[in-house]
DNA sequence: TTACCTGCTGAAACGCGTTCCATAGCAAGA
DNA sequence: TCTTGCTATGGAACGCGTTTCAGCAGGTAA
């Protein structure tokens, strides 16, 4: 493979005036400019991107940590942090955690050996104080509220539509409410805001056998919706956590051939669009764009976004 | 930052034996390495992965082109290069092209300048013997059946599955198959795959009223199906190109509250398992991970994979 | 005693751009 | 005529690991 230094040497003139030329930076005259791209042409020349990373000291990639790509929210993220990056030339690469500690240690740590720009991380396992430590090394960017801990965050504002949601949902009569969550209260702060949410509006905790937790996609609302179904006493809504698991909750009532409760969703899903289900829209879009600009420009800022209820 | 340089000065070694420490590579006695982690410990030091990779001459990343990821092909096979890619500690990055022909080339140039060690194409605006030139600056793995052209390739066999598909309906007495294809027949090889299968079978081309092209997603499937409804005589089968798709066409149907003609979708999705729609599954999952590894290995292999009708 | 091997270490080159700084010609302004 | 100042260009250091190779103990087999 030739190198600038090739090039230089068969066109006769310096490195510099070469790099030069390749940048637009800086002095080259006409004629130089000529030849040397001559000479590039040639010899078919191309400046390697990792030594121009060495130079430069970055590298123009930033990572995203995802725990898997089955549940939509990350999809989501993914594709507008992506979207985001596309526009300034940056590259995006995924780095699944699986809400493993270690992993997410050892992308942490890849940070600090400035393999990426900065590190989004739309879900994790380990402590957030923990994340915020890593700041040192370059932009960590969280998508949930970091509560007080310093740490650069874009987020939607879970407790404040779940207030809504439940709010709404008392207001229309409804009293026996079971949930479907991703994951139990302590580990998950949208199980969390989900929870004390409820408590808020209506006082109390709901009846436990109205939780079912570990759902995380539609096999999984399949499976937990049999709790459901063979309760005697039936809840009179049903608050889950996806479209889709909602899907999988309806099914499993029809193929139990049991009346279906009414439900509702999260995540404006197309299987919510299907089953006309009421859902909440997180606006992950814009979620994903702001975590990207924060990773970006490694600023600090924390920065929440404004969920919706689409109730049809 | 911390240099390898600063951790041979402080703890009285060379670069060499810290290098040898750091890669656990060669000759180091167990009190030079105590005494050099003692240094790595005091001043928080981690190697530096850009250099380390100018270095190597290689990044242990491979490039991903995806045109979008609405389409669940691409998230599919995007998921599944991810996971064999994790197993071997490499990293992917997404790049999106949106069939422009320039932003491929620029891709493939990124090749050439060693951004990635290798570069899977899940599909391709320009031409597959420009990928193919491409292959003198490292892998470059296609996701079609390369017909000829001398390409790494991991592909599903569209063409025998379609054929299959198409027997069967003729079996079960459908002549009047309408369908819907993403992008029309002379750029998309899977929609030439499905028309000539059609031909084949039927020996005829379909009614041009029969077919919808453009349809990537939910919201073009729900438009296009506005053009099947209003036909005077309707297609008593429809052939959609994904579950999702399918799934749209009924919606339209439904709310236009006409009959909903016998249909199939294909990738197996959610949508289908829900509606309880015929489909193909095409395997993606394996395709991805042959695709991987023929980048990570730089084989020029071309390796086919079955697909599978999923009747219900 | 010579030959050779193993354990351990370091100097220096290498991978390949970028950038700072110095040098120099030449023209316009003082 | 002497400064400035701009255009052009080159030398060399720099970013930071990896790797090759030479060298030097101490031990052992021939």
């Amino acid at each position: 493979m030739a190198t600038i230094r090739d090039i230089a040497k068969r066109a006769g003139y310096s490195i510099s005036t070469v790099s030069r030329y390749l940048n637009q930076s800086g002095y080259v005259s006409k004629i130089a400019a000529e030849e040397i791209q001559q000479v590039i042409t040639e010899m078919d020349y191309v400046p390697n991107d990792i030594a121009r990373d060495l130079s430069k000291g970055h590298t123009s990639t930033i990572g995203v940590v995802v725990p898997h790509l089955r549940h939509p929210y990350f999809m989501q993220l993914m594709t507008s942090i992506m979207e985001a990056a596309f526009a300034v030339n940056d590259h995006v690469v995924m780095l699944q955690s699986k809400y493993d500690a270690q992993l997410e240690v050892q992308y942490l740590e890849q940070l600090h050996r400035k393999a990426y720009d900065g590190l989004i991380f739309t879900s994790h396992g380990i402590p957030l104080t923990q994340l915020a430590a890593y700041q040192k090394y370059g932009p960590v960017i969280c998508c949930e509220d970091p509560r007080g801990v310093k740490i650069a965050a874009a987020y939607t504002l879970r407790q404040e539509i779940y207030l809504d949601a439940f709010r709404l949902l008392q207001q229309k009569g409804y009293r026996r409410i079971a949930m479907t969550l991703s994951r139990p209260e302590p580990v998950s702060l949208t199980s969390q805001a989900t929870m004390a949410s409820y408590r808020q509006v209506f006082g109390t905790s709901p009846a436990p056998e109205l939780i079912q937790t570990g759902v995380a996609n539609y096999a999984d609302g399949y499976q937990a919706a049999a709790a459901f179904v063979q309760l005697a006493q039936q809840p009179d809504f049903i608050f889950a956590n996806s479209d889709d698991i909602a899907a999988a909750i309806i099914q499993r009532y029809q193929d139990a051939n049991r009346p279906v409760p009414p439900m509702m969703g999260q995540e404006n899903q197309l299987s919510g669009q299907l089953l006309k289900l009421p859902t909440i829209d997180h606006h992950f879009k814009e979620v994903g764009q702001l975590a990207f600009q924060l990773a970006y420009n490694g600023q600090l800022k924390q920065l929440p976004v404004q969920s919706e209820i689409i109730w049809r």
